[in-house]
DNA sequence: CTTGTCATGTAAGAGGTTACATGATTCG
DNA sequence: CGAATCATGTAACCTCTTACATGACAAG
């Protein structure tokens, strides 16, 4: 997968600078990239020599030049091919994890202190999670069902986070009843 | 997070050649680095450069001589170490959202089909995470305890894909019911 | 008076992937 | 007879990240 495709379909909905992606990209969990902006401006340039996306450039008193960026029908057939093609499935890292797997040899509070840090970690991420949920997103909303469908992307976001948080608590409980939380 | 710590806690368990390694993590969901010989290598060759891990060298008739890595003192106390740092969230790159946020323009059977493909694929994930759940692990076992934190941790990663399967099949039947399975 | 926003762009580097190279042995 | 396993290592490359550079204006 590609952030171009990414790109192609925020400006399907409507046209946007590299400085609009940018920001949409660095807050969004959906689209998981840093939101830096080599990548953001590089692929802008890319999908303009593909002829994906074309630029109007907007001259502003004692700013920079506003470069709006707008989806050409070739870019539109390219998005819609693109959403034909096989999906992919989701990737998983998640360190800590591997953290737990290494952490037999610590003792019981001390495991038990980095399960509930990791517990408070996921519960200010699900909060945020949640609050972004709340405020007018960047959701295009251009038919009921696409509202539906994003309506639906966000809870499987906020799902990952509850169903981690779920477990995280459910090992805390049992690992406090079967050890009770310290080694020998 | 870096991989010299999963290779680290690894070598803790037990010796092992770079060849070792790579299968390990090659055929890993915890570990989830490709398993690819440039990263293990190097970082072999790193971790010995900082003392953190000892090399034996034995040589082999008509087979290229193995070098076993085990870790050193010094390498067991960085282990140690990492193991109380603060653990980091995970992350999730779940491309098929970014394609199903785009997906309003395709109808509703094109739409229900995607979706479909990606109950199949995540189907195939959780059956070859239980199979993997099944056979010999290269979980350490050392303690009741080690054991029972590597039950959950595999609990978790096939929780995931389970998560995920209930998601999609929950939205295929909602759009059923709610769209008819197509756009005008 | 510093921090944040607007707005573009570049540079350097970490991290990660695929593929290549070698070469004997075993399995189907 | 071709493919897989054992076992090391290198090369080329892509992706992505942090940080830098410029410069005006507004807000606290």
């Amino acid at each position: 997968m590609d952030i171009q495709f990414a790109i192609l379909g925020l400006l399907d909905a409507q046209p946007r600078s590299g400085y609009d992606l940018k920001k949409i990209i660095a807050e969004s969990d959906l689209f998981y990239w840093s939101g830096n902006n080599n990548q953001i401006y590089n692929s802008l340039v890319s999908l303009h020599n593909a002829g994906l996306v074309s630029v109007e450039t907007f001259q502003q008193e004692s700013l920079p030049p506003r470069k709006v960026y707008s989806i050409t029908p070739a870019g539109q057939s390219e998005l819609r091919q693109w959403l034909l093609t096989d999906p992919e499935p989701p990737e998983i890292r998640d360190p800590f994890l591997i953290q737990l797997a290494w952490a037999d040899q610590l003792h019981g509070d001390e495991l038990d202190a980095i399960l509930a840090r990791y517990a408070v970690e996921i519960t200010i991420l699900l909060k945020m999670r949640q609050a972004k949920q709340q405020r007018p997103a960047i959701s295009p909303q251009r038919s009921p069902r696409e509202k539906f469908l994003w309506k639906r992307i966000e809870e499987n976001l906020a799902g990952i986070y509850q169903r981690e948080l779920e477990w995280v608590n459910a090992l805390r409980q049992d690992l406090r009843e079967q050890y009770h939380n310290r080694t020998e």
